[in-house]
DNA sequence: TATGAATGAGCCTTCATTCAT
DNA sequence: AATGAATGAAGGCTCATTCAT
């Protein structure tokens, strides 16, 4: 029955072009003023949708939240993949340098999709449901990828505990600027965050989580080296 | 209802007892549900107070939340204090080490002040004019310090920016673990965080951080060593 | 969700046949939940119709529920006549009987016309202009048959008023089980209104009326009997 | 810590005065459109009330209901007690007419407590919670009075069921003028209930029901009369 | 001084109905 | 002819705040 896309019959492109919009404008109120704080009546202002249209086209302003959710962040790591199109076969300190750099992009958007990092932030305050899903959807393959760099450049046997406090000292440095954005405005407020900037703070966070890595090696490896 | 321990009938109480008695709860309410979804009602209600008491003792919820804010950070800072009392003359290693501890005890406090850091991640995603005072009085000391400590584990001329970067990274692996709670426990379900842990993770920081500063270190400096 | 018995997916369904199953969802949901709470919605989901049929097939929520309302008297109407198919000749005390028999069944039916009953009661309570047209097409005939047989009971000349107030009180016995029917259950649990419980309460009815109507006798025909 | 009956504090009374006029308020709007169509919007615009007024006082549009019934119910019987000031001792059959005209009375009663008769009406129709407090607080206590009225009648040793069925046949004929009310003013349009009417109708249901229970009385009772 | 009754704006949601298809 | 997406009015309720005491 699912119609094949192509030519649409305007009701029916109406009707998701709604969707749509709706989902985008919530993403947006959402992300601004969190869960409680938004408005259904911003929210259906902001995509010229009927004050009901919320109530009919997901159920609730709870379930749209969810829809939110998912849709923001599934437009977000499509349009910055985790490792950059790079193998698997490339050398694991290039791949890290890609993931940091993916990261960092994703989070920092600018354009439409800006409020993903907004989203997930407030996610992490006050948990809802959607978050079990997200977790399993998208944020465990994402770290087994990093677990999967980490383990490599450590070269030796090391231990499970191990990798995965790399692997989050890693990630750590990725979302501080984020999380704590305005802090560090305030404290640097030189400091401005563009393609440049990130690009640099990248390199930074690549070399000194090389080092730390590094640094768990066994005695005999790091000699060798 | 329920009878706060140490709170008395607000009739029998000076004005000052409530005033407090209203900043602790709200910074329990505030902490919990944000301040849009935080209500009068219910800090009067922990507080033993009056329904009218906010609007008589601070004029406003928010203003009630400005000095919320200033009294919990204030409170957390002195119950540890950032270089838990190491003088300045111990080495540099030593120093961060203790930064590092007790900045994850200040903000994994599971005591009366739990909520100090549930407040500032709050603050994070949606700062009010109260952060900008806060930076001054408490954070930017506080950063001077750790600075300092970098300087010094370089040890060479670094460049105020690589210092910075180097400081950043030391607390952005602070901070995560708070920041990011939900999102760990949900990955890692079996990590939890006790007090054995978390010098553990200090543990991790500290050593991971050291490799990472040293690393920026001039070669001249890097072979001597 | 529910599929009611005998009903077709609508598009599968004559006009006619949708009108049917609509009036039959409508009475059943008038009669559960009253006019104002009852709620087009639910109505056509019962009828597997679609959310527009009311207003299509009726114009109105207010015109659907004034078919109904004729819908389901005139159901009942046909299931049990009023006497029963006794011939006029018969005593007036077997008419009586039957006439007071036919009118519990009718409103205590278990069957699919149970709601006629709740439909009157709250037209009781709320009339609507539905309500004129019932009274001259079915409640006033069944009426002038009442008054009849009373008149026959009393023998002598009896006045009109002495008539309708033997008639009114005859007829308040059989609707009264119907209309305070919490009531009754409240107050006495054990009474269950089965079959034979209502076959038992004709004759009570019959027998206590019977006695109040010849009461009405004048004193030289009481003495004769 | 209740306070004393006398002069009251203007904010107390005030309180006072207001939570009452929303009970009257209440009551007239439930009793015209029935819980669910009634607005508490409509019942604080009557009661000169703010529209948050019942949320204040009441807690719940429905809890604001179960009062309202208490309290039409607690008036109705306090206006017009069952006996009306009959002893006990008094004749059967004068307690009877007594009972029969106080019920009239108090259904019918015009000035402010017209809307009891109403509001039983309509819980007769979707009983509520708060039916069961009213049956056992006022109804059973009013069935055993007639009981035991029924019962001197008999004389003999008639069976709790013929008691029963006796006692409701006479209730039925109080309540039905009420319950039928519209289908008995288009029937007979010249049928007006004035106080006049009322008594010729209590001496009626009287006259009525007193041959209808004489006639139970064992044939031996009978002939003594 | 400190209270708590009262306020009115604004929240989310549900409703019967319409209109383009 | 019949659909279902979209509408906007109105529902109950909660909120921070005020004001007379």
């Amino acid at each position: 029955m699912r119609r094949r896309t192509g030519t649409l019959p305007a009701a029916e492109r109406s009707q998701a072009a709604t969707r749509t919009a709706l989902l985008e404008a919530a993403a947006e109120v959402f992300a601004q003023h969190g869960f409680t704080a938004a408005t259904v009546r911003e929210i259906c202002e902001r995509a010229n949708a009927n004050i009901a249209a919320v109530s009919y086209h997901f159920g609730d302003k709870e379930q749209l939240y969810n829809e939110v959710l998912k849709h923001a962040l599934r437009c977000a790591y499509e349009k910055y993949p985790p490792a950059l199109g790079l193998p698997s076969s490339a050398p694991a300190e290039d791949r890290l340098r890609a993931f940091i750099e993916s990261f960092l992009m994703r989070i920092f958007d600018q354009g439409r999709h800006s409020w993903h990092g907004r989203l997930m932030s407030r996610e992490m305050i006050e948990p809802t449901p959607a978050l079990n899903d997200l977790v399993e959807e998208i944020i465990r393959p994402l770290a087994g990828q990093l677990h999967g760099i980490v383990k490599d450049l450590i070269e030796g046997d090391a231990s499970p505990e191990e990798v995965r406090l790399c692997a989050l000292s890693v990630v750590s440095q990725c979302t501080f600027y984020h999380h704590c954005g305005p802090l560090i405005g305030r404290l640097f407020p030189d400091l401005k965050l563009g393609p440049q900037t990130i690009r640099e703070l990248a390199g930074h966070i690549t070399q000194f989580s090389l080092a730390g890595i590094r640094d768990r090696r066994s005695p005999a490896l790091k000699i060798r080296r």
